[in-house]
DNA sequence: CTGAAAGCGCTTACAG
DNA sequence: CTGAAAGCGCTTACAG
C-alpha cells in the first residue's frame, strides 16, 4: 500500500522521541522538484546567485510553506562552523553587564551569531570548565569579560590553541590578544580630578581586587589626578575581596577605627558598590556624606541615583564596549589578524550628590587672604 | 616519505581555516589502536560498560593525553539531541533574573545540558525570532520567562511542533504548558495584608502591565488582603507600561494631581522600579515616605534595601524558580508528561523602613475610647 | 544552472 | 567485547 512506508517510519520516530517532526531539505525538495543541493544553494545567501531566479523562487516558496528551517547542527558539522560565540560573564546578576550583553548582541546578531553566555564569577575556578564546554560546542570564537591574572596560562592555551579570543571589560598585561576595555586609568583620573576640584586636599582610595588589571589602572588614573594638583592619596593596607556593599562596609569601618581617615575628606571607591558600603559605615560612625566625607563610585551602576545621597561615578559606555568586541570577535572568526587590536572606550564623569566642597572649605592654594 | 600526506593534509587545513587543530575520535582510536566506535563507547558513561575496562582504560588515557573533546556539534547530529534548552529572559540588565538563570544553570549543567539565553524584551516582537533561532539550533527544549498575552498563539504553535516548553516567572491562562511560577497571589496578598496590619485604611495600587497575569495576580492577592479586614483598595484609572522608575513617578505624580491619593496613607507598586519612582514623586510633592505615605514594592531587586527609606518589598525565591523550572524542562525533555504541571514558588515579606503605621494612627477598628 | 557524490565527526544497531 | 557500516542533515567541489 502506498505510504505504509512512510507511516511505519514515522510511528517509529514517533515512539522514539518527541514529535517533532522537522521539515528537511530533502522534503522541500521533493515539494519543488528539484535536488536538495538546489535547496541549499537557493536558501544561502553567498550561493544562491548561482541559481536560476524561477528556480531559486520556486524552491523557497516550498521552504516558507512548509516551514524549511535549515538544521544549524548539520550545518555546522559540514560548515566547521557554529555560528556561535562563546560569551563568559562575570556575574548575571550584575546589571551592569547586561548592557556589555546587549551591545554584543547587537553585533553579532545582525552576522547570523548567536551568543552563549556563560557565567564565570570571580575567584570561582569556573573559566576552565567553561572553556572546555565552549570547546566541546566548537565556539567559533570566545568573549571573556571575566580575566583575571590568575587566568594567564589557560587563556595563553586558549589562544595557542587557535581559538579568536577577545578580552574585554579586562585584560591581562603581557599576552597578545585582542581587547576592548575602558579606559580605566582615564575614569580613575576623572575621579581624582573631580574631587580635587571640587577642594579636597587629603583623600584615599577604597581599592578593588589587586588581581584585576582594572583595578589596578583605576589606581593609577587616581593618582594621576591628584599628581597634577601635587596631592598623593593616602596611603593604607586595606584590601578587598569581592568587591561588594560589605566589603566596603567592613574595609571603610577598619579605616575609621585605625585614624586613617582622620582628615580625610573624600574617598575613591573602585565601584559602586564599595562606595555604597563606604558610606554606610562612615554614616555608622555618625559621620554624613558628602558633607563629612565625599564618596564617589565607579560603573554608574542602576538605582545609585536614587540613592540617597546620589552617587557620584565614573560610567563605563558599556554598551559600546560590547559591540566593539563583538565586531573585533568577528574580525577575528573572519581571519582577519586581531592579535594586537587595543580598543579603548572613555568613561565619563557623572556628578551626583554625594561628592561635594569639604566642609572646611580647604580650598586648592588659592593666595592667602 | 612517512608522514607526507598528513603534513600535506594540515597544511591545506591551516591555510584554509583557523588553525585549530582538532582531535578526532579517529586520532584517539590510532592512538589506542581501537576502532573509533569503541572510543565513543569508552567515553560514554551509558555505553561504557559494555568495553572490557582494560581497553576503556586505555581509550581514556589516550583521550586524555591528545585532549580529545568528542565534537558535540557531530554528537547533536547524530544523536538528534543538541543538550541545549533554550532561556528566553525579558531583560540582562535586570539582576533579578540573574538569580533565575544561576537556578536554572545549576540544574542543568550537571546533567550535561547547556543553557542558550536569549534576550526577548517586552514589547520588542522578539519572541518569534528568538524561537526561530533556537528552533533553527535544534535546541531540546525551552523554558520562556517573557510570556505575555500577545504571546499566547506563538507559544500555542511552539507547543504544537512538539516543542517541550515550560513557563516560568510569569504564565498565561488556558494554555496547556507546565509552569514554574511565583505565587503572586500570595505576594499581593502579603503585601496587603502587611499594610493593613500596619493600620492602613485608605491604599491603593500602582499596577503593572495588565497583559501580564503575574501583576494581575498581584493585584487580586491585595485585594484579597484588605479584603480580610473587610477593606478594599482606591480605584483609579491609572495604567502603566514598562514597569519602571519613570512610570512610577508619572502615575503617582498623576494621582497627586488628580486627587486620587487624598487620604490615601500607604500604596502598593507592583514592582520596586515602580515604587521607587512613587517614592519620588511623593517627595517631589512635599510628602514624606514612610511618615505621610507608605511603599511597598515587589521583587526585592539589588539596592533596594540601601535605598533611603530602604524599601519595604516582596521577595521571590529566584533560584529556586529556576531550579524547578531547569528540572520541569529536563523531565519535559526526556518524554515524561508535564503538560498540566504547576509548580509554585512562596514569596516572602521584607518589611523595611518604606512602611510604617500611618501618620493619623487611623488603627483598624478598636473600640472607640 | 543543476544533479550526484562525498564527507563533516559522531553514535549505534548489527554482526561476529 | 569489538569492528565495520550506516546515517544524522547539511554543503560544496565536481561534473556535465
Amino acid at each position: 500500500m502506498i505510504g505504509e512506508g512512510a507511516d511505519a517510519r514515522d510511528g517509529i520516530r514517533t515512539a522514539l522521541r518527541s514529535p517533532v517532526s522537522l521539515i528537511t531539505a530533502k522534503d522541500v525538495a521533493r515539494e519543488a522538484g528539484v535536488h536538495p543541493s538546489t535547496v541549499s544553494r537557493s536558501l544561502d545567501p553567498e550561493q544562491m546567485a548561482r541559481v536560476k531566479t524561477e528556480t531559486r523562487l520556486r524552491v523557497q516558496e516550498a521552504a516558507g510553506r512548509l516551514g524549511y528551517r535549515p538544521d544549524l547542527t548539520a550545518s555546522s558539522l559540514r560548515r566547521q562552523r557554529t555560528m556561535t560565540i562563546g560569551v563568559l560573564i562575570p556575574s548575571f546578576g550584575n546589571p551592569i553587564y547586561g548592557d556589555l550583553i546587549h551591545g554584543i548582541n547587537a553585533e553579532l546578531e545582525p552576522h547570523g551569531y548567536q551568543g552563549l553566555m556563560i557565567e564565570t564569577p570571580d575567584g570561582s575556578d569556573r573559566l576552565s570548565p567553561a572553556l572546555e564546554t565552549l570547546r566541546g560546542r566548537r565556539v567559533d570564537g570566545i568573549i571573556c569579560a571575566t580575566s583575571r591574572s590568575e587566568d594567564r596560562q589557560v587563556l595563553r592555551d586558549l589562544v595557542d590553541s587557535g581559538m579568536p579570543v577577545v578580552l574585554t571589560l579586562r585584560w591581562l598585561a603581557g599576552l597578545a590578544i585582542a581587547r576592548v576595555v575602558n579606559d580605566d586609568r582615564l575614569g580613575g583620573f576623572l575621579a581624582g580630578q573631580h574631587l580635587v576640584s571640587l577642594g579636597h586636599r587629603r583623600m584615599l582610595e577604597i581599592p578593588g581586587s589587586e588581581d584585576i588589571e582594572t583595578f589596578a589602572d583605576r589606581s593609577r588614573g587616581f593618582r594621576d589626578g591628584l599628581a597634577a594638583a601635587a596631592l598623593t592619596p593616602i596611603r593604607h593596607g586595606e584590601r578587598t575581596t569581592t568587591p561588594d556593599v560589605s566589603e566596603g562596609r567592613r574595609v571603610m569601618a577598619n579605616l575609621l577605627a585605625s585614624g586613617v581617615m582622620d582628615g580625610v575628606t573624600a574617598v575613591f571607591a573602585q565601584n559602586d558598590l564599595l562606595g555604597i558600603g563606604a558610606i554606610e559605615a562612615l554614616r555608622s560612625a555618625g559621620l554624613q556624606c558628602p558633607e563629612d566625607v565625599s564618596v564617589m563610585g565607579f560603573n554608574d551602576s542602576p538605582l545609585v541615583d536614587h540613592l540617597d545621597p546620589a552617587l557620584s561615578t565614573i560610567a563605563m559606555p558599556m554598551v559600546e564596549m560590547g559591540m566593539r568586541a563583538g565586531r573585533e570577535i568577528l574580525r577575528a572568526v573572519n581571519g582577519q589578524d586581531t592579535e594586537h587590536d587595543v580598543v579603548t572606550v572613555r568613561p565619563t564623569l557623572v556628578p551626583r550628590a554625594s561628592t561635594s566642597a569639604p566642609a572646611q572649605a580647604a580650598r586648592p592654594a588659592a593666595p592667602a587672604d
